[in-house]
DNA sequence: CAACTATGAATGAATG
DNA sequence: CATTCATTCATAGTTG
C-alpha cells in the first residue's frame, strides 16, 4: 500500500500558482476562503448533520446556498468536505496521543466512538461528538496506539544513537503491524543550530 | 524579489484557533517548539537521511522517540516535515532568477504544459465522481441518509436559509433530475470565533 | 517597545 | 480516499 518509504519521489513540481500569465490581479485572492457563514452551514452539515459525503448534486445545492454569502465554487465546496473528512481521519491514524504512563497494551483495532467516515457513515444526527463550536482538531482521542516496541531510536542517550544499520527498507509491503524500522545515526548536528 | 511586506491592514482573525482542547490555558505556551535534542535528530533525519517523507507510522515512531527529550505530538514532527520541505522548496523558487553574473534566462511562461488550463477536472456537473476505487461510492441512489426531503436542518425561515422547501420530492429516487433541496437552517453554531 | 524574522499551525488546492 | 503542495495566519523570539 505505501511502497515509498524515504526516498525520491519525483515530484513534479506542479507550480502552476506564479505568474504565469494565469494570475488574476495582484490584490485579489484567488483562494477561496469561508466566510465566516459559509463555515458556519458547511459544519453544520458535516458535524451536526452528519452529512460528509455529498453527491455531486448536493454540492451544486450546497454551493448555490452558499453564494448568498460570498463567493464559492463547486469545487470549494467539494475540496472542503474532501480534505475535512481526510483531516479528521489523518487525525484517528497518526494524531493519536499516547499517554505516556506506562502501561501500554496492545489493545488496537477497536475504534469505538468517533466512528466518522471510514466506511459509509449511516448514523446521520445520532453522533456528533465533535465540538460544533469551530475546531476541529484536537479531536484526538486518549486511546493508545501499538507502538511500544519501538526498533527505531535503539539508545536513549543525550545526544548519541547507536547507530544499528538494520537498513530496514520495509516500506514496502509491511504486513500488520512490521515497524518500519529507521535507522537514524546521527551524532552531529550541535544543537547550535539557528536559535 | 516579492518580499511580502504587503500587510493586510484588517485582521479578521479568520483562523484563530480556540479551544478545541488542545489548549492547554490561556496564558500558557501552547505552541510546540522543539528542544534542541529534538532538533538535532529532527535535523539529522532530513538532511543527513534525506528522510522527507515520513509515512503516518514513521511519523509515530519519530515522535514517540522524540517524546524523551520534551513534550511533543505526532501533529508537531508532521507539520515540522511539512513546513521544512515548503520552505525550502519555497526558497529554491526564491532565487531561481537570481542574478547570477547578469545572464538571467526568463523562459518563464510556457515550457511544455501549455493547453492545460485551470479548469481541475472534477466531475461537478456529472455524478459521482469520486470512488472510483469503490470505497464509499454507494452513497447516491441508496444512500438515504435523510436527505430524502432534506430536512437537514428543521427549516425555521429566520435568517439563514429562508428558502421554502417546495419540492422535496424525496432524495431517493436520482432519476437524473432530483433536486435535493437542502434546507439549510442553521442558526445555531456559534462559532463567531473564526471570524 | 516597535519592527522584523523564523517557524509552528492551518487549510485550500491538487495529484494519483 | 491518501498524500502532498502552496499559501497564509499567528506568534515566539530576537534585534535595534
Amino acid at each position: 500500500m505505501e511502497p515509498r518509504t524515504l526516498q525520491l519521489m519525483e515530484q513534479q513540481t506542479q507550480q502552476q500558482i506564479e505568474d504565469g500569465g494565469n494570475n488574476q490581479a495582484a490584490g485579489t485572492n484567488n483562494r477561496w476562503a469561508p466566510t465566516p457563514p459559509q463555515l458556519r452551514i458547511l459544519k453544520g452539515l458535516y458535524y451536526d448533520k452528519g452529512f460528509k459525503y455529498p453527491t455531486p448534486e448536493q454540492i451544486q445545492e450546497i454551493c448555490l446556498h452558499l453564494k448568498q454569502y460570498g463567493q464559492i465554487e463547486d469545487k470549494n465546496v467539494f475540496f472542503w468536505f474532501q480534505n475535512l473528512k481526510a483531516r479528521e481521519r489523518q487525525k484517528l491514524k497518526e494524531f493519536r496521543n499516547v499517554p505516556v504512563g506506562g502501561s501500554l497494551n496492545l489493545n488496537f483495532g477497536s475504534t469505538s466512538s468517533t466512528d466518522d467516515g471510514r466506511s459509509i457513515d449511516l448514523n446521520f444526527g445520532s453522533h456528533v461528538g465533535y465540538g460544533v463550536d469551530g475546531s476541529i482538531m484536537e479531536q484526538r482521542g486518549e486511546y493508545h496506539q501499538e507502538i511500544e516496541t519501538l526498533p527505531l531510536f535503539p539508545m536513549h542517550g543525550e545526544d548519541i544513537f547507536g547507530n544499528m544499520k538494520t537498513t530496514s527498507e520495509g516500506g514496502s509491503g509491511y504486513g500488520g503491524d512490521s515497524r518500519i524500522s529507521l535507522e537514524l545515526s546521527l551524532n552531529s548536528y550541535k544543537d547550535a543550530d539557528m536559535a
